[in-house]
DNA sequence: AAAAGAGTTTAGAATTATTCTAAATCCTTG
DNA sequence: CAAGGATTTAGAATAATTCTAAACTCTTTT
C-alpha cells in the first residue's frame, strides 16, 4: 500500500540522499506517473503535468524524468526507434510489446528466472540491469495487464509485497 | 562454414522468396556487415560500403538494412536512445552493453533458457521475438566476445551448427 | 537579514538519427 | 523495344531529445 503522501516522502528522501533537491516539478512529474498505471512518453507526461502546473516546460519534464530514473523511482522502457517510455512498475518484470495495438504489457518475472538470466553471463560480466522485451501479438487482451499488486509501492520499492 | 558466394546466394534466394530484387546495393551492404563481427550503426555501415561503392546513398543503406532485417538475415539492436545497431549473429543470443567502453558483447543463450523465457508469458501472448539486454561492466574484456562458431552462417541461419 | 553560491527551471535553439519525397534509373516481362 | 513496377538517390523534412544561457530559488555564510 502506498498513499500519495508516502510516495512524496519517499521521493524527498531519495532526492536528498542523492544530494538533489525535492522540487515541486519533480513531485508533480512523479505523481502523474504513479497515478496511471501505463507507459507514457515524455510528451504524454508533459501533457498530464501541464494541467496541474501549466508553467512547467518540456525540458524540465525531461530533466525530472532523468532524475527519477537515476534515483530508481521509475524505469525507462526503450522500444525500437519509438520515443522512450516510462514505467512506474518497479517489480522485476519484462515488457510485451503488442505489435498490432502498440500496447505495452508488464509481464511478471519469477525471481528464479532472473537468477538464471544472470547465470548466463560469463565471468567478468557484471550486469547492473537487465531488460527483457517480447514483441508479438497479445490475442484478446484489450487491457494492459498490470495486476493491482504490482503497483509501484515506494515503501517497498523492490516489489516484494 | 559459409563462403562469400554462399552468403550471396542465400541473400538472393531470400530476397526472391520475398518478392524483392537482389541488387548490388543489397549485396554490398550485406557483405560489409558479415565481414566484421561487430555491431555497426547505419552510419558506420555507410562508411564501409562507400569505399566499395562510392555512389551509394545513406538512404539506400537504410533501405537495405530494413530489407535485410525483414528477411531475417541480420538483427537489429536497440540500445537506449543511441543509434540503432545491426548484428550479423543469428544465433539466439543476448547483448551485453558495457557502459564504460560502450562495447556490445554477444552472449550465447542456452535453448532451454529461451524456452523458459517464453513460458513466462500468460496465455494469449504470442511472442514473435525476444530481446534480452544486459547493461553493466565487463571487467577485463577488451575484445568483443563473439565466438568464431557464432558466425552468421547463412546456410544455417538459425545457428544450430 | 543581505550576499554568495549551488542547484534548478525555462524557452528556445540546436542536434541528429531516421524517414519522406519526388525524380531518375534499373529490371523484368509482355 | 515499350511499359510497369521496383529501387536508388539527393536533399528536404521530421521529431525526439539535448543543449544553452539567462532567470529563479533555495540554502548557507557572513
Amino acid at each position: 500500500m502506498s498513499t500519495p503522501s508516502e510516495n512524496s516522502a519517499t521521493l524527498t528522501k531519495r532526492l536528498i540522499d542523492s544530494g538533489l533537491r525535492p522540487t515541486a516539478q519533480r513531485e508533480v512529474v512523479f505523481k502523474v506517473i504513479l497515478e496511471k498505471r501505463d507507459h507514457p512518453t515524455a510528451d504524454e507526461i508533459f501533457a498530464r503535468v501541464k494541467s496541474q502546473m501549466p508553467t512547467i516546460s518540456l525540458a524540465t519534464v525531461y530533466n525530472c524524468l532523468e532524475t527519477l530514473v537515476q534515483c530508481q523511482l521509475i524505469r525507462q522502457v526503450n522500444l525500437e526507434r519509438a520515443p522512450t517510455r516510462y514505467c512506474p512498475n518497479l517489480h522485476q518484470h519484462a515488457h510485451f510489446h503488442d505489435e498490432t495495438t502498440g500496447q505495452i504489457h508488464d509481464i511478471d518475472l519469477p525471481i528464479e528466472l532472473m537468477a538464471q538470466l544472470h547465470d548466463v553471463l560469463p565471468a567478468g560480466f557484471n550486469a547492473s540491469s537487465v531488460e527483457l522485451t517480447f514483441r508479438g501479438d497479445a490475442a484478446g487482451t484489450a487491457q494492459p495487464t498490470v495486476p493491482a499488486d504490482c503497483a509501484p509501492t515506494l515503501n517497498n520499492p523492490h516489489g516484494t509485497n
